[in-house]
DNA sequence: CATATTCTCGACTAACTTTGTCGAGTATAG
DNA sequence: CTATACTCGACAAAGTTAGTCGAGAATATG
């Protein structure tokens, strides 16, 4: 159905809850599932891949917990979405790691999708988990502001 | 995998062979399945689904067989894709369908998909089956140029 | 009309991906 | 030592993809 799996989305605001919330010590995998309703067992399989990946640094025992592994200002979405599903490639022709110069039958539209490909990682290049935490925090906000009333 | 199906390939495939070798007549499925590499059973189904969406039409009997419904310059990519594949939106909350707003938690990042969605439907729509056509004929002949070599 | 040809339609199946759950193990603070 | 938290791999249910198959319907031809 060419579309993103809730891996990208998990995993993403996973992200975006740490850069929230983390800052003053780790933040437990339960907080984040909680906050994010996302099953925390399924939580888990995504913090792990972050983790291989470097975007997530965690610590075990009490206290314990999970922190973003850099600054959030220098994590792309692009590249939290290709750790957590894969290559966004829309052929498998236009696969990075094709160098093999696989034959895919789909190489009649690969043209077309190829500037597509390429203007789509452009796009998720220019926005970092930082943006996307700072809209969370407005909406959060935006939120508590309409109940108060 | 945010990938395109062999669904979307196999259609378009079969459009633009009915496109090339359509015009004297109608063409039989078998001819397309041989040509293209497709299941002959498999075609079945999204000759189906074509012919449901208005862009193909065949006829029964001997001699029978498909055609398109309609000039391969007015076909475009993204109509024959939307056909096969359903709603190319990468996130649900995208679908033109939703008017119902449906609250997806996905909204987060929908501001930025949003745009790649309209991007990609914009370049999609641009190109026709006529331009696919026309590139697989050219590359047809150059085929044909080095084997006589 | 009989027959061969070709498409039509729905049921069924195999393989794969997604979306989880669970349990045994590991590290660590106190 | 013990409670807390993460780690890792096996397993499973559900959905999608990619087909196969067979009975039936329409039609050209003789």
């Amino acid at each position: 159905m060419m579309r993103l799996s809730t891996k990208g989305d998990y995993g993403v605001r996973a992200l975006i809850d740490l850069a929230i919330y983390g800052g003053d010590g780790p933040v437990q995998r339960s907080e984040i599932a909680r906050r994010q309703q996302i099953p925390e067992s399924y939580l888990d399989h995504l913090l792990a891949q972050l983790r291989r990946d470097g975007f997530v640094r965690s610590t075990r025992g009490p206290g314990g917990g999970h922190e973003l592994a850099r600054p959030a200002e220098e994590m792309c979405l692009l590249h939290a979405l290709e750790s957590l599903e894969g290559s966004l490639a829309p052929l498998a022709c236009l696969e990075d790691e094709a160098d093999d110069h696989e034959h895919n039958v789909l190489c009649g539209q690969q043209w077309v999708w190829r500037d597509i490909y390429d203007e789509t990682r452009r796009r998720l290049t220019a926005v970092s988990i930082a943006d996307l935490a700072a809209r969370e925090r407005e909406r959060l906000q935006s939120r508590q502001a309409n109940y108060s009333i």
